[in-house]
DNA sequence: ATAATTATTTTAATCGTTTAACTATGAGGG
DNA sequence: CCCTCATAGTTAAACGATTAAAATAATTAT
């Protein structure tokens, strides 16, 4: 690779003339501009980042550190990170945790996580990274590990505490709306399949359930409402229960789009129709949602917005030597369908 | 940050005894050892990535350049390929190009995507990665933007060109199998919905498919292969013409699980019931095989594999000067449900 | 005791940039 | 003709690590 002391040599020039040609920092003369930039493209130099970063103590150079790139939602969040960090001339330096959800619950491991996350940052450090993005499936905080005012950090999707930055789509507000939706295609007994009964999500969305149905001045029954375990399966058992309950409701919300399926599957099973018998709303909006039959009204999480979101924060935080922490929650929307 | 040079100020040493006491290169007296491990953690000392990689020529980061991360397969396979790196002690450095398969179809615009193709190559060029691996969606070659020789390249999931280093999935062995699987389970007149006509992998399939039937003696009239568009409204079309047909076949091969979605919907919506009436079979695994009714049996793609031999190619090209390309070609299993 | 050998640690150059401080050149003013 | 000032370009010291070569200290051999 061609460096600056080559470009340098074949124009005639010292490098720090090259240097200013390139970073623009200092006018010089037409001639010798063209000169450089002749050489420039003659010996096909481009500059070399590292020592540039070395000089310059900051990279440019954001670490995303998620929990497990297969997770969902996290795809779409990282590329819209790296998309709105791109723009600004930022890199992605990326790792993944290799954190599975499932094993994550297991409460005993709780140690060996800390220590993999430790051992994350750690290498997102040394590689002088500007700040760090942390996209985690669960809320969870890390203030135990970082001093926050050494690298700048972002939590994107799942909640930090109150003295971080963090950007992450409403659970509650999102819920309600889709009450709201139901309420105006005349459902008035509204069931509800939860996800794990102490996930923050359940709680929430419940919360939102609640809230949205209390203004219509309609009641939650506790009969009304069954937890699953976010899986298809779950779905079918618990809808099955729903279907012996005495007023039948019109309508069933499902945390996810997976129980969502199990609960139409359930469903039809008995001889129901969607949405004419008993109409089924979901939650997140995956692939899935679109192939049942009839296909699925759910609630898009607010994904690309989420990282692009973050991706600012973090370059603010950059930028700005002692900002306040910011919280910002971004609203769900409703993907209309013919399963309501 | 703590450099090295507070590390031997507190140790009383040289930098260079540091140096050797943190990389191991040089035998020093058990007492200095101590002292400095000591000055180590006592500063909260991490080694500079940066200037380590400058000194040294290498980075031991590998650039992944994807064409977008939210195509379904990508995230496996970048989750592969980083866990197999990161165990060798490799970054990874990600950079997405956002290159949608929907509008790299546009022929008309491939100008920008070898822009866009060039200009991630020399992000990851100038960030000094060691190595490139390039997860594409279609089979593509770089070879007029990279002197291979200047940094080696992987090409995992998508083909490269004969002297390039690939790694991939049987399209065609696979097919194959899923026809031997049917034949096994007593089909004889299988029907299949292929991708988009011109496609690699639908050309590839239809291949190993002929070969399977062709060796059990069995015929494979032009009227029982359909096209589809790889999306689910194309799989439900198809079968629709498919049960026409006269003789009807007694099993339905889509070559994606979409299809097969879509497939599976209209042969339920004629009243009939899968698989007693007619099996379907799909390729790709996605999470909504495992949701429909009854469950799909489909071919699994070896995405973590791939990644993780790709990683394992592209850091054997760092260390073999002088490497023959490599061509490895994973095969795909059947997971058996109850479709068929 | 001295030289030779070995073990341990240090010196200083280097990687490829950036940039403050400096030099050289020329223009304009008195 | 000398002085000031602006302009254009150069010099050289960083940034934080590695490492060959040199220096020093400790052992062993003679």
């Amino acid at each position: 690779m061609a460096t600056m002391r080559d470009v340098a040599l074949l124009a005639g020039v010292s490098t720090a003339t090259v240097s200013h040609v390139v970073n623009g920092s200092k006018k010089l003369s037409p001639e010798t501009t063209e000169k450089v930039l002749r050489a420039i493209s003659q010996v096909n130099y481009l500059p070399n980042t590292v020592a540039k970063s070395l000089r310059m103590g900051q990279t440019h150079t954001i670490g995303v550190l998620v929990e497990d790139i297969r997770g969902l939602p996290v795809a779409a969040i990282v590329s819209g990170i790296s998309e709105t960090l791109a723009k600004s001339g930022y890199k992605t330096i990326f790792h993944d945790l290799h954190l599975l959800e499932k094993l994550y619950n297991q409460y005993e491991q709780i140690g060996t996580y800390r220590q993999r996350i430790n051992d994350g940052i750690s290498l997102l450090q040394s590689a002088n990274v500007d700040g760090i993005i942390y996209v985690a499936m669960h809320d969870r905080h890390l203030d135990y590990l970082l001093d926050p005012m050494e690298t700048p950090l972002v939590y994107a999707y799942s909640h930090g505490t109150e003295n971080d930055t963090y950007v992450t789509y409403s659970n509650k507000d999102s819920a309600a709306d889709m009450i709201r939706y139901l309420l105006r295609k005349n459902h008035k007994r509204i069931a509800v399949i939860a996800g794990h009964p102490h996930s923050y999500p359940t709680a929430q969305r419940l919360l939102g359930i609640q809230t949205a149905l209390q203004q219509a001045g309609l009641p939650l029954p506790a009969s009304y409402i069954r937890y699953g375990d976010w899986e298809y399966e779950s779905g079918k058992k618990e809808t099955l229960a729903i279907l012996q309950l005495d007023p039948l409701p019109t309508a069933i919300f499902a945390m996810n789009d997976l129980m969502a399926a199990g609960c139409m599957a359930a469903i039809q099973e008995k001889g129901l129709s969607i949405p004419k018998d008993m109409a089924v709303a979901g939650f997140d909006n995956r692939e899935i949602a679109s192939c049942l039959q009839p296909p699925l009204t759910t609630i898009a999480l607010p994904t690309p917005e989420i990282g692009s979101r973050a991706a600012v924060h973090i370059m603010d935080m950059i930028h700005n030597p002692q900002p306040h922490p910011c919280r910002e929650i971004i609203r769900c929307s409703i993907i209309e369908r013919a399963s309501i």
